[in-house]
DNA sequence: GTGAACTATTCGCTTACCCGAATAGTATGG
DNA sequence: CCATACTATTCGGGTAAGCGAATAGTTCAC
């Protein structure tokens, strides 16, 4: 039914943002290791910006670019509770991305996975 | 030299709970324009790397590279014939990962979009 | 008002990766 | 075997986007 390329606006907004375009940035969201890690874990139930920065082991202003880029794109939504921000997934249609997505790369991992995106590794250890 | 052909995975739980890094890695995967485009146009039927170029718009030999990505992938599977390959989708899941990341995105392309991955959009005003 | 706690923004650096161009490899026909 | 068609690999360059460090903005306790 939505199985449609859309009539596609001809480019007529503002630059470039054909769907194809759109659904691929969307991807590229979830493309790197830190945010997708941080999504897994605000969809295991509300997480401040504190606690996401312990998951994550980075920076914390790197963690709010994060997810200031997740909340753009819809993924999590922000909620103020005193000093702290809240995020949490409100879209039920995210959970099934990447369970999706999961059980496809689980059925791929023991191939080459792609070598010609990411050709070294340099860590590659988490905690659930 | 960066695009060496990586030897073997760690091969670590593949077929349970793969890592994030690998997840990621498989949406980074669908996360360029170009990929996703083909991807999609796979999906249609199968192809030839020639058709993938008519259709794509770039060069021969960058087609060839993203198809063996999607290929390294698992979301398309090759099939020589002659001296053409056809490459096709074997997955019913691949289509329901595309479908499902372009109802998520249709819901939020009113939005900013990411101006975090891509500042380089003319929308570049924010008010918080 | 002042300071502390929490979060967001900016800057410089570095790496990943996409591209076109040139080249090499593989399969069929004569 | 040699020529042709088709596909894959390598190289150099440019841009997007990741990171840490420093800094600015908000909200609450006192």
């Amino acid at each position: 039914m939505l199985q449609r390329p859309t009539p596609a606006p001809p480019a007529a907004s503002a630059g470039t943002c054909p769907h194809t375009d759109t659904v691929a940035t969307f991807f590229r969201a979830l493309a790197d290791p830190t945010r997708l890690k941080l999504l897994e874990f605000i969809l295991g139930g509300e997480r401040t910006t504190a606690e996401c920065v312990t998951h994550a082991q980075i920076s914390q202003p790197r963690v709010s670019v994060h997810l200031s880029c997740l909340t753009d794109c819809g993924y999590v939504t922000a909620r103020r509770d005193g000093r702290r921000l809240l995020y949490s997934v409100g879209d039920p249609r995210v959970a099934d991305l990447v369970l999706l997505a999961r059980a496809l790369a689980a059925d791929n991992a023991t191939l080459t996975c792609c070598p010609r995106i990411d050709p070294a590794s340099p860590q590659g250890d988490d905690s659930r």
